[in-house]
DNA sequence: TCTGGGGTCCTAGGACCC
DNA sequence: TCTGGGGTCCTAGGACCC
């Protein structure tokens, strides 16, 4: 049997999970700012409707939201991750398979569902649970393909009239759909590729569609290929319902002030290093490759310096003292006096199992106190005992913080900041 | 003054081997 | 004078996604 896909996408996610919790928001315009309050990563339909464009740096709308009264949130992402986990729940009790695809979107399985009800009953139907269990609006696409699924769920978000649900199973209605989506809107398609598509003429998703496949492998590459496949209804990709092993982990920030000194530098990628390693050791892994990096405003007029350092270990490792006391050692010579650094990072790569660590000829097995040292702060940290630190993250935290001026509190995640019913 | 963070996949090109 | 071809592995960079 051919398979179905309905993505389902929440509406305005972020916006929409800071006034879950604030009714009194309920008809005014909201946003939600990226890390360091730097650019708008979310609009409420009200902030849209005010044309605040996605990704615009607010320092440069500062006026209209004094002027219209635009509520703004620094990002909450506990509380967004709890919100999303609700929603995935709701999913997965109504089709046989989901794929969490991002914290705001799924991609369920429902080809088996079409005996019992239509699609667009189905789709209505996840739609209105999901806004009874959970207070979140949800807009589904249905169709043959993934890409096709996100070209419906894109049609039932722009046009109110199909009230969020667009069966796209009919090809006659796909083509109708693709002949009015220009071809920047096709998932997978970005600006560069866009750019050259539209200079040879191919402006909707529908030309995309009539193109010749393997014209377009020539011209572009496999990945836009399977685009135009998809456009005509033969799937290229599948369900993923195992969460696949990460084959990097990421760990980068922008500071709240610019860095001028090395050795809060030094604590501050220390730190980002512990968190690293933290996430490793949730994904139950060890890293024998960590680079680091800091860098100058990609954006400042000013003279720019960046320094980066690939650091490769014998054996592979997810404590935080084995990739600091590299680091240390290598800062110096990639740090330049003067510069105001404002961005920094760590990256762990070439992964290991924790239980089959490959061991060199010459290397001691681990005694396990390290990992019994790691395990028991986890475990402090896990059980809201308080916070451990290594001395390498030293304590000047606030002089390069990430800013968050306006965090909404955890309402679901701590017990301090639940929400109060009056 | 003020511009996010965390991922994946693919490709091209170089090093190296036989 | 004449200077191969095919394979693998690795890395960097580019494109995309949310």
């Amino acid at each position: 049997m051919q398979p179905v896909f309905a993505l389902v996408d929440c509406n305005n996610f972020y916006a929409s999970c800071e006034k879950l919790f604030r009714p009194d928001l309920n008809d005014l315009p909201v946003i939600v700012l990226s890390n360091n309050d730097g650019c708008v990563v979310a609009r409420s339909k009200e902030a849209k409707a005010l044309d605040i464009k996605m990704g615009v740096p607010v320092h440069q709308i500062q006026d209209k939201i004094h002027h219209q009264q635009i509520v703004v949130f620094s990002s909450n992402y506990a509380l967004y991750a709890d919100i999303s986990h609700r929603v995935m729940t709701t999913l997965a009790s109504l089709t046989p398979e989901v794929e969490v695809y991002s914290i705001d979107e799924a991609f369920c399985e429902v080809g088996t569902l079409r005996l019992l009800q239509s699609f667009t009953e189905l789709g209505l139907n996840i739609r209105a649970t999901v806004q009874q269990h959970i207070g979140m609006t949800v807009c589904v696409g249905i169709a043959p393909t993934k890409t096709l699924a996100k070209l419906a769920n894109h049609g039932a978000k722009k046009y109110p009239a199909t009230q969020g649900v667009v069966d796209l199973t009919d090809p006659a209605r796909q083509q109708r759909l693709m002949a009015m989506v220009p071809v920047e809107d096709v998932w997978g398609v970005g600006r560069k590729i866009s750019k050259r598509l539209n200079a040879q003429g191919i402006t909707t998703a529908l030309q995309l569609a009539q193109a010749d496949p393997k014209t377009i492998r020539q011209q572009f590459s496999v990945v836009l290929e399977r685009t135009v496949r998809e456009l005509n209804g033969q799937p290229c990709f599948t369900m993923e319902t195992q969460p696949t092993a990460k084959q990097q982990i990421v760990v980068s920030r922008s500071f709240g002030q610019r860095m001028v000194n090395m050795d809060l530098m030094r604590e501050a990628i220390s730190d980002f290093i512990a968190t690293g390693c933290y996430k490793l050791r949730k994904e139950r892994r060890k890293a024998k490759t960590m680079s680091f990096y800091f860098t100058t405003s990609y954006f400042a007029k000013g003279p720019r310096h960046s320094g980066y350092q690939v650091i490769h270990l014998a054996q592979a490792s997810d404590d935080p003292r084995v990739f600091s006391s590299r680091m240390s050692q290598e800062l110096p010579t990639l740090w330049r006096d003067g510069f105001p650094y404002a961005k920094a990072g760590v990256m762990f790569a070439d992964f290991e199992r924790p239980d089959v660590t490959q061991l060199s000829l010459f290397d001691q097995p681990s005694d396990g106190k390290s990992e019994r040292l790691l395990a028991t702060i986890d475990q402090i940290h896990a059980q809201g005992l308080g916070r451990l630190y290594f001395a390498s993250q030293g304590n000047h935290q606030p002089h390069w913080q990430t800013k968050q001026l306006h965090r909404s509190p955890s309402y679901t995640t701590k017990w301090a900041e639940l929400a109060r019913v009056r």
